[in-house]
DNA sequence: GATGAATGAGTATTCATTCAT
DNA sequence: GATGAATGAATACTCATTCAT
């Protein structure tokens, strides 16, 4: 299939322009350093990719689509008590931290390069934080409805408080020495001061 | 003083750069572009800043050089009960986000443009960063020693976790129709969420 | 026979060629756009043209052909009045005129596009204008031998005015609402301003 | 006067590029070349010059201008004889010419690169023709009404048929030995031509 | 001190041409 | 024969920085 040997071309370049967003960034990536660490010529980028911008969208938007399934695959009304909340939380959280841990560089790229490229992007960036926020608050809200949440919580801001804390946890384990032990120790720690705060009963 | 006309001119210099920095980003701000906003001649600028990178820095610090006073000016050992201690949160949550509020050009550039640009600058915001973490695991750990917050907290990934919150909360301030009431809620609801937790006690 | 098919193909490339250098000229046309009008391979464009600039001259060698043709089937000798002379004029400047009319895309090509692509072509275009000159210019010495043209005729300066008007004339009916009356008109104008010109009588 | 520098530079450039779009053409003249020429960097081309066809057509327009100055400072009503417009016709066609002459490098451009560069100077090129023909058939109606030209003539067609061979003219011109010389006998053979044709009286 | 003319390093992109399949 | 994937030469243009005035 010619369709197959263009897809793995495009994954080729794909990989190939991560490492290179990932450790310089994007204005100091320049297109022929994208082929030369591919071996081939430059104009063969232009084969699969329509220009620079077109290539670092498909980076970020490849993982941006990750994080859109992860967010829209759970069910916000399946728990019904505290108990199967902290479990969501820890499934949730685990399975985003996880998206994460599993390139660095594409984290690297999202905390330090992706914002202010491109308006388009920023844009889309943003919706995918609004959507997040959407689907955090839909679990808050289910808890209130279910009565093990207090009925008085501000939802809007607590569910981008909890989505902030999410984004401080990935970008710690990027730096973490044990990143899937720093991982658990972030999840452990949220959900204890999600449901129960930090003061001394 | 001559000394003072250079100040004053560094410091015109400065603002202009913040407004072009925040509009369109680091690359596509020209130093021509900066020294228009002024009336002065391109050639200028050069008698203040050493160069691009180093004007850009200069406005990214001068930020920096503000959250560090707030930072730095707390005392953690201060509170002795749950009471005060939700009065300094309050306090320190209030000046913080107030940094960001009294300039919008400043939270823009801190979020959409600064990082990436360069390493060293990048090192600085990151022990920025660290300072500010280590500070709210000082109030952590004063509030575990005077026996108001539990003994088994994870304070370093807390602290981080608190921090987090506070970014969340300056950038959704950023778009907020009515700023100071988002900040109030942000407020309430993560020192709630700090003190309670949101489990239905 | 082979041979047949590739003079088939030459010949497609060649019209489609046209199509593409009369629309957009010789350097804004790519081979890819020539090889897709025909829906082949551009690759393919290779085995019947060695390159772009030869497919250029053949397209441009061809209309330079046809009107060699009609330069040279012309005798001179032939006309011996100013009637005849008249007849031959008409009928030399209407089988001229009809080349140009009966493919626009050449005149357009001609006029607008063949200069200056290739000191070469320029030449060749040069030599036939040059040929054109002297047939013109052999006709009019015959009319002086023959005594029906004025002995004190500068023909050398005349042949040139008179094909510059046939090109003049040209030009004019690619842009004509009607062509071929516009052609008949410059036909008579031009004539009656040879054999007469314009002072009243 | 900063604006004399400013201009004195724009003409250096412009007389550069003239050397240069007449020697190679238009697509071949890198801007590189041009600064060369006058030992710039390319760099300062671009304070006097918007980009590559700027300057092209600065220097087509130039002599374009020049033109239009020649067809609209005569006055078509002025000759009320065979004669005085026999003058007329030698002194406009000196100058047409004249211009040509005075410019090699200009006449080379115009008659071999001009074309088809960019449409919009295409229309320039156009409309300066277009108001030459009205121009001459101005010209022409004069001379019927004032009694000396036959009033049978096609002037919408003869005018374009003059102007054709002026162009003829100022080609021929351009390869001549003598270019002076030359132009004093397309000026006599073309006026003879227009007024007594060419058949023996 | 201020200026802005001059500079040229730096780079994305195009497209004719080749050649393995 | 046909194809189109790969190639890289070639080039216009930008803009941070310098420095003579």
């Amino acid at each position: 299939m010619d369709s197959d040997l263009i897809e793995k071309r495009r994954s080729q370049i794909l990989a190939a322009s991560m490492d290179a967003f990932a450790e310089k960034g994007y204005h100091d990536t320049k297109i022929s350093d994208i082929a030369e660490r591919l071996g081939i010529g430059h104009g063969t980028f232009y084969r699969y990719f329509k220009n620079k911008l077109d290539i670092f969208f498909a980076v970020v938007d490849g993982f941006l689509a990750q994080i859109k399934v992860v967010v829209e695959e759970e069910a916000p009304q399946f728990s019904d008590s505290v108990e199967s909340y902290r479990s969501q939380i820890r499934r949730i959280g685990g399975r985003m931290l996880r998206l994460f841990m599993a390139d660095t560089r594409m984290a690297r790229i999202i905390f330090f390069q992706a914002l202010g490229v491109d308006p388009a992007l920023d844009a889309r960036l943003f919706s995918i934080k609004t959507l997040a926020d959407s689907m955090v608050e839909a679990y808050l809200a289910n808890g209130i409805v279910k009565g093990f949440l207090r009925p008085d919580l501000d939802t809007a801001v607590l569910s981008r408080a909890i989505n902030a804390m999410t984004l401080g946890a990935a970008f710690d384990i990027l730096f973490a020495a044990n990143p899937s032990e720093t991982g658990n120790r972030w999840i452990e720690a949220v959900s204890l001061l999600m449901l129960s705060g930090m003061a001394k009963p």
